[in-house]
DNA sequence: ACGATATCTGAAAACGGTACCACAAAAAAC
DNA sequence: GTTTTTTGTGGTACCGTTTTCAGATATCGT
């Protein structure tokens, strides 16, 4: 086994004390090095591939580097916020722990123990709710907590989500424009903040036209795939000819519905218009390729981060500071004016 | 800011001295301790909330719990490697660091470091080259190093893999089998293990089945939509009756493929069949629904982290084992006799 | 030439745990 | 009733860093 290269082993072989090699680490003018002795240590720690240990440096109060990320699901949504939150944090030097708690507050509570013992620098969630005394006590010992995309209304830190409603609103619109007047939705999970606004959206806009809500064009899903299909071959058959777009609180369940349709022998966006939400990398390739609503990820993921080193900041704390990103409207081919 | 909750501060709010307050927290029978003294410690623990640090552990040479995983890009594949990796470590208590080097060696070595500073316990990577020096020096260095997916054959580590050689044997073997004689292949990108083996595959078993390996057929792509989209393109318009399936190295491009075939007004499986390999989440919601070769990709996760705990263990190295995971047929729907 | 200030460096105390060693009390062995 | 062994507990060095604190030279203004 090779020798363990530490900051002794350094400071040996260079003729100085820890406290130097420490100092040329920090590479801080303040503190006075003879360039001569700088230079020496440098190489030093070059021949030996010294790289100081960041559990022992956080110790002393230094962060860890790491930040925890918490998703209650695989959807290609949080999936796409994980590799562009990873991207961000790398650039900065920062490492990110995944934790996917597969809408299980337990397990959540169980990857919160864990990112707690590792004292990552802050952990950024989307919460499944049922653990804010837990997320609280995080923060009083000092771990900076950003809510993304789910709200905890009540709990003083920053969060950072899409503006779902205004992106719902734009794509009703959308299909009125088009001359919709009779459109279907198929929502998601009522529970979540997104599956909420996604609603109160839709029924505003219409609302706002003048056009009337029909009860039996308002279906329950839960951003799957199987949902979207089946929420779509139920108003196919209970409503056949009482309507001609679907708005889908996700691409997922478009794509579900997209399927029901052509299984039932219609065709998008000939026969109906569909339109989704969140533009998920298969949505550009799907037939027909979706209209939908773009979540700004690249957006959140970098004011996630931007978040997270604010809070990090000694004695300033953002308080509940709500940050709300704009979505964009992506005209593919899956809606078309009756 | 509340109390610190270390280990000190239980013991004097137990009245017991911090050697007790750690050998209850490791619950070993070897090392005594009165059932009365454990309770009244254990009840303290509780009523603090204390979480030993793991970093403060690691100091000592407890391992830190967490292990990296170096991935080459964002692909379906790797995707759920991540995900069943993640989930197999947190069944086991350990945290994953997710690091995407984008086929980019400067961007691994970057990681390597980071890896290496944060004392994973191990590093699970699919390297894209170049690092293997550093590689070396990690393992002098006592961290294991874990090879997926991709192979560097004259480094003693473990390595795990899919059997990309016969999967393909299979994938050929099922269009011969459908009678298809003229049969087109568009290859992965060829530095790499999986897109090697899978031309490998492709042409031994035409050639064991006495078919000719015609130049023409063979379009080479990257693993990208777009580039299946484009080969299958270029083999239409070159070669349009000369061939009557595709075998693709991964199901991105064999949806790249079915959509250049169906744009130019030809049908799959009527016209064309198409076979993929990978077998991601979307293949099977595809029109048609993709016939593929399944990678087994919860079965690698599992035997990657066998392979972790092995190698952790005080020495025994298992050296350059090689695992190998059997690959799986799935008929679907995009694939018929001729 | 003198003290004052600026420049450079080392010793040692933390940080929050673990683990070795010592020792006391109780139990077992003779 | 000793001696030995088992049980139960505390003291403290140590892991690899950072960070005072203080000491040693060198530079400077007058």
């Amino acid at each position: 086994m090779e020798k363990k290269a530490t900051i002794r082993e350094v400071a040996k072989k260079a003729g100085v004390s820890v406290s130097t090699v420490s100092r040329v680490l920090k590479d801080n003018p303040d503190l006075y090095i003879r360039t001569e002795t700088k230079k020496r240590v440098v190489r030093v720690i070059r021949e030996l591939g010294f790289k100081p240990d960041i559990r022992a440096q956080s110790l002393r109060g230094v962060r860890t580097q790491i930040i925890g990320l918490i998703i209650p699901n695989l959807s290609p949504f949080y999936d796409q916020l994980v590799w562009e939150l990873e991207d961000v944090c790398h650039s900065k030097g920062y490492g990110v722990l995944i934790c996917d708690s597969n809408n299980d507050p337990e397990r959540e509570r169980s990857y919160l123990d864990l990112l707690e013992r590792q004292k990552v620098d802050s952990v950024v969630i989307s919460t499944v709710g049922s653990n804010e005394e837990r997320l609280r006590q995080l923060i009083r010992r000092g771990i900076p907590v950003i809510l993304a995309d789910e709200d905890i209304p009540d709990l003083s830190v920053p969060a950072v989500f899409a503006r779902n409603y205004p992106g719902s609103c734009q794509a009703t619109q959308y299909l009125i424009d088009l001359n919709h007047r009779k459109i279907a939705y198929i929502s998601g999970p009522l529970k979540v903040l997104s599956g909420k606004e996604r609603l109160r959206g839709y029924r505003d806009t219409l609302l706002k036209n003048s056009l009337s809500l029909e009860r039996k064009l308002l279906k329950k899903g839960n951003y799957s795939y199987a949902s979207g299909y089946k929420a779509a071959q139920a108003l196919l058959e209970e409503s056949k000819d009482k309507f001609t777009a679907i708005f889908c609180a996700n691409d997922l369940m478009a794509l579900g519905a997209i399927r029901a349709i052509q299984d039932a022998g219609g065709q998008v966006p000939e026969d109906y218009s569909i339109i989704g939400f969140d533009d998920m990398d298969f949505s550009s390739i799907s037939y027909p390729q979706l209209t939908t609503i773009a979540q700004p990820v690249r957006k959140m993921a970098v004011k996630i981060f931007e978040a997270i080193k604010e809070e990090m900041r000694e004695n300033s704390s953002q308080g509940g500071k709500r940050y709300r990103l704009s979505t964009r409207l992506v005209i593919r081919q899956s809606c078309r004016p009756v």
